[in-house]
DNA sequence: TAGTGGTCTAGACCACCGT
DNA sequence: CGGTGGTCTAGACCACTAA
């Protein structure tokens, strides 16, 4: 593992144990140099990754200031499967897999996605049910030329992690767009709705770090369980 | 300016001319701080604010990738203002200013962000129009302890640039919520609603480099109007 | 003025990729 | 193997903050 990283994830833990309170400033640049007996630059390496992450606010001439993680308590942002939520946030939670089958994407997908039409796929579709209800239904569509093989129960567990373990491949980035649509037919026969008439829709485009397009996931939830909370840095707007 | 950024601005304008096309590799590290004039660690730091962006892939051995920008067409993630997306967006619309007023910070507000009960506030609403159509309905609340005035004037254009240029403060972060809530009679004597039950509720604290929370928003936006777009880079789920 | 973070350098070694 | 990006260093100078 690299310094920087290390470094990042020993601070991180000392500010989730409050062993730097809200409000206090980190031990300066060059101390911690010291202290951890790295170049100045490699602790601010890792102060970047506390800074993007929302631990620390950096300010010149004085320090790094540790902000109140308690207050940002949901980090979803970024690319973070279910079955990861699901264990950070100790959900009593059942997946239950509809349909593992083989076919060709849709064409309004290839078509947005400038993919070839008739991309072969594995078409996989889940429900994700919380208390005995279905809150969210999950469309994955993986192409079979980057995983040709999907077993059920891949399927019933995480994606990611058989396509990152199991297979050894390394994802790279994902493009999300949210939006609230109509419910479908399909929707009101899987999902527990009570009556609702909208479902918020999560669009994402996966990217191997080669830069290869794999999976292309619709996911639809019920409105009153939907929540994502951002972390934001202003960036001059130029 | 830094040398990175201007490199970053650079190499990103080369992206967006299309100099660089999606697929290609720019130049190597070493190439690039040979035509810069500078050292490979400043290319590198340019990198990162192409990478973060969402402009190009690295892979090690192998060069960095300039990615299909034309696919990520909506980079609203991050801290971008109504006013700065309106201009970036062309968008044809109007904001009409409901109120602005002193009053207190509600009491559930106070309660959520630990601030002391009856904490001084500008009050702004406002409603913005595309189309005729009042589409988003956002409520600011601005602390007088940072803010003291806020002229009318000011709060019917941007207040991110009343607080930046012409007070002369610091954006530094902000902590966004989205979620999907039952529609007020506030909305549906304001908004455009057509009968919808439900909108998108945008909850923002945001705050000055320097880590004071000047400013809370609830921003309410109906249900078709509303998109949001992320780009997301994979972090090993350690 | 002393200490902080912000930037930049020149060089080193490593891991990975392709030939 | 040579070239790529990934990491790390020791040192330098600057801009900002606080006393």
């Amino acid at each position: 593992m690299n310094k920087f990283n290390e470094i990042y994830l020993d601070i991180e833990s000392a500010i989730l144990n409050q062993q730097y309170q809200a409000g206090e400033l980190l031990p300066s640049e060059n101390e911690l140099a010291k202290s951890y007996n790295v170049s100045r630059e490699t602790i601010r390496k890792a102060l970047v990754l506390l800074l993007e992450n929302g631990y620390i606010q950096k300010k010149q001439g004085k320090g790094s200031i540790v902000l109140d993680v308690q207050r940002f308590n949901f980090p979803v942002s970024g690319l973070t499967s279910y079955q990861e939520l699901k264990s950070s946030q100790h959900i009593n939670s059942k997946t239950i897999l509809v349909k593992n089958i083989r076919q060709t994407m849709p064409d309004a997908v290839t078509k947005q996605l400038q993919l070839p039409k008739d991309t072969a796929v594995h078409f996989v579709e889940r429900l994700r049910q919380v208390n005995g209800e279905s809150i969210i239904l999950d469309k994955d569509y993986l192409l079979t030329s980057v995983i040709p093989d999907l077993p059920d129960k891949e399927a019933e567990n995480s994606l990611f992690q058989y396509i990152e373990q199991t297979l050894g491949l390394s994802i790279g980035y994902a493009q999300k767009e949210f939006t609230v649509e109509p419910v479908t037919k399909e929707d009101k026969q899987l999902m527990s709705l009570h009556g609702d008439t909208h479902v918020v829709v999560v669009r994402s485009s996966v990217y191997l770090e080669d830069t290869t397009l794999f999976q292309y996931t619709e996911s639809r939830h019920r409105l009153d369980k939907f929540k994502f909370v951002d972390f934001a840095r202003r960036r001059s707007p130029m």
